[in-house]
DNA sequence: TCCCCTCGAGTTCA
DNA sequence: CTCGAGGGGA
């Protein structure tokens, strides 16, 4: 009898194996003839059973799921040839609020960041959230030219095509167009159509979708356009991106453009005089959330004002002049059937729940983070316990209370852990911290293999390819037990023994896919190299800070070195940084009087390119100078003056050193305008500074953010 | 010294 | 997404 017919549970580890290589390699061939060729071998069915016999055999021996698992690639690549698409402008996300004190705190920092009298009312534009897929569509004098999907907010798929085919988004714009437009908005299904698709699926014996959204989203990732245009999709507009001409002076006004254009926006949506107003609104539209045609998950409020939207601008990935109200989330009950302890990167100890399976906004849940020990203190979580969940912001499982009178006599109350449980080492928790860690460094394989996770992540190294079963898998073997050996891997593999391409879940091509990744990584910008060291304290943004102060590999080194010597200098240097405070110049300096982390960054340098980090915004006048604001500004307040100064290229201190280039005085400032005068740093008013900004700025608007140059980069 | 805001580090599921 | 802690303004 062959290994085939075999049920999943007898077959032996080996011959699992083997089967899984065969499907992979089956199952791979028969997607490329039917995405690509449009020529299929086999039916959908006998395609099905090759797919759930990998998936019984998978589920069986999750220890052989390898990266070319046809489970994973199918989410790695979405291959099925959308290019991509960057989005000159970012499509951003929106800050949530779930109460109404939430909104009025927005309206509050809106006003303060404006310098708004508390009478002043900032009129808004609510509108409800729809729940589905947000799109950008471009425009080139007046004809729909381009797609896409929002993906991660930077880049996303080309969907132009499936597009083309719905009827609320115009192939021509009406009326006067401008040359350039980039509409935004949301492609959905109503849900009366999103019943009867299923209800046609269904007679058709095809699997139905799990709701609305899932279902516009597999709709619009169709290969076969036609397809996409049986399904009945529709479209909302609500924003814009890339613009070659203003299309109103308010976000209504805009709304109403659009209209103009041959768009739809929303019906429900209103211009509110106030916070107040924007209130009643989303308690209106929640009380008829049911009878809408379509699903939504809340309302959004946007300041009507364009030019205060620009003053406002964004923080990270969210607006600082839009917010998404949310209706309260699904919750669903179910039991605690274990609480087990993970050890993070900087050997935190972090307590999960098994739960019993359940399903809460459309997605079965088995796991929920319980944080640290005070938490299940806190909420009183035991083993056997009922509990009621939500998905936080729809997305992360969160026990929000146990349900007592379920409570069974033998719950198991949570034993905190005294020791590792993975390398068995002291677990102790500071005085005045919440978490606990294991005191095993990097002799614990967890945070070992942890810490060089982060090394290879996508906002680190960046290496493709490589998750955490592969590196885990590596580590044990020895091959990889600090970040230089990933760029030694392919030298040593050459006499290797077995070779990479002959090991389990590996083949020749994954081997040189992965070889080639890591080469391509080994010139890195300094910010990112200073972020995958994985320094306590210091993540993206500092690792930013830092290097944009230090600006090469071989100062910011020799400057920590000093710091962790205990050079006064050195460490007043570092602390002269805005943003950088005592306790990470203690985390730096613990982390370089490490002899393992200097021979880490020797083997390190050694292997790969440090790129000197760029003057931001160069060409500017005020470009890498240091500027304090001290006193009392009258025409801007001070988050706007330093987001402003920060986008010409400065650096704004918190102090005043030796190091700043400018202090701009307002009125009744204190010691800080004293110190400027002591060290002979120039002073200037606010008036002159907004001179040397307007001149330093050249009449050009500000810098957009980093990204494309050109034209949208078709990569893939 | 206190409070607010931002950032870091943790985590889920598709 | 959330919690906790650091940094910096008041």
């Amino acid at each position: 009898m062959t290994a085939e017919r075999t049920a999943p549970e007898r077959l032996t580890e080996d011959q699992a194996a083997a089967e899984l290589a065969r499907l992979a390699a089956a199952i791979a061939r028969h997607d490329r003839l039917y995405h690509q060729e449009d020529a299929p071998e086999i039916s959908d069915a006998a395609y099905d059973a090759l797919r759930r016999r990998n998936d019984a055999i998978e589920a069986r021996f999750p220890q052989l799921v390898c990266a070319d698992s046809p489970n994973r690639r199918i989410g790695a690549a979405p291959a099925s040839g959308f290019a991509k698409v960057t989005h000159r402008v970012p499509m951003l996300s929106l800050d949530n609020a779930f109460e109404d004190a939430d909104v009025q705190a927005f309206d509050q920092r809106v006003r303060r960041f404006l310098g708004l009298g508390a009478d002043e009312p900032v009129p808004l534009v609510a509108e409800p959230k729809i729940d589905g897929l947000a799109i950008a569509l471009h425009y080139e004098d007046g004809r729909f030219v381009l797609g896409a999907t929002r993906g991660d907010g930077t880049t996303g798929e080309d969907v132009t095509r499936n597009l083309a085919t719905l009827r609320s988004i115009p192939a021509r714009l009406k009326g006067r167009t401008p040359a350039r437009l980039e509409v935004r908005g949301e492609v959905y299904m109503e849900r009366a159509d999103f019943l009867a698709l299923n209800r046609a699926r269904e007679a058709a014996d095809e699997p139905v979708f799990a709701n609305p959204r899932n279902s516009a989203a597999g709709s619009l990732r169709q290969k076969d356009m036609a397809v996409t245009a049986s399904r009945p999709l529709r479209f909302f507009a609500y924003g814009w991106g890339d613009l070659a001409e203003d299309l109103g002076p308010t976000q209504w006004a805009c709304l109403d453009r659009l209209d103009a254009l041959g768009f739809t926006t929303n019906p429900e949506r209103k211009l509110c005089a106030g916070v107040d107003e924007a209130l009643g609104l989303w308690r209106a539209i929640e009380a008829k959330r049911a009878s809408l045609p379509y699903d939504i998950d809340g309302v959004v409020y946007k300041v009507d004002r364009l030019d205060w939207q620009a003053r406002l601008g964004s923080v990270g990935r969210v607006p600082r002049w839009a917010l998404a109200h949310k209706f309260s989330a699904e919750t669903a009950r179910t039991t605690v059937e274990d609480i087990v302890v993970q050890v993070g990167r900087t050997g935190a100890l972090t307590p999960v729940a098994n739960l019993a399976p359940v399903t809460v906004g459309g997605v079965v849940v088995s796991r929920a983070t319980l944080h640290n020990e005070d938490e299940i203190q806190r909420k009183d979580i035991r083993v056997g316990d009922t509990v009621v969940i939500q998905r936080a912001g729809d997305v992360i499982p969160q026990v929000l209370a146990v349900d007592l009178d379920q409570r069974p006599k033998d719950a198991r109350p949570f034993d905190v852990p005294t020791a590792c449980p993975v390398c068995g080492s002291a677990a102790v928790r500071e005085d005045g911290e919440a978490v606990r860690r294991c005191t095993g460094g990097l002799t614990c394989p967890a945070q070992a293999v942890e810490r060089l996770r982060h090394f290879v992540g996508r906002d680190a190294f960046d290496i493709e390819g490589l998750g955490e079963k592969q590196i885990a898998a590596f580590f044990e073997a020895g091959l990889v037990r600090a970040p230089a050996d990933l760029f030694r891997l392919e030298a040593r593999d050459a006499t290797a023994e077995p070779r990479l391409a002959e090991r389990e879940g590996w083949g020749t091509v994954s081997a040189a896919n992965l070889f080639h990744a890591i080469a391509e990584r080994r010139r890195v910008p300094l910010a990112r190299f200073i972020h995958a060291l994985g320094v306590r304290r210091v993540g993206e943004g500092m690792a930013r800070v830092l290097a944009r102060r230090y600006r090469t590999f071989a100062a910011w080194r020799s400057a920590m070195d000093a710091v962790a010597r205990g050079d006064a200098d050195a460490r007043a240097d570092l602390l002269a940084i805005d943003k950088v405070g005592d306790a990470v110049a203690d985390a730096l300096a613990a982390f370089f009087a490490e002899p393992h982390n200097e021979r880490t960054l020797d083997a390190l340098a050694a292997e790969v390119t440090v790129e000197d980090a760029e003057e931001r915004a160069a060409g500017t006048t005020l470009a890498g100078k240091t500027v304090v604001f001290t006193g009392t500004l009258e025409r801007m307040t001070r988050d706007e003056a330093k987001a402003r100064a920060e986008a010409l290229g400065a650096t704004v201190a918190g102090s005043v050193s030796r190091k700043t280039d400018f202090v701009v005085v307002g009125s009744d400032a204190g010691s800080k305008a004293a110190k400027a005068r002591e060290l002979g740093v120039t002073t200037m008013t606010e008036d002159e500074w907004l001179a040397l900004a307007e001149a330093a700025l050249g009449g050009r608007p500000p810098p957009a953010g980093r990204g494309g140059r050109g034209k949208w980069r078709g990569t893939s």
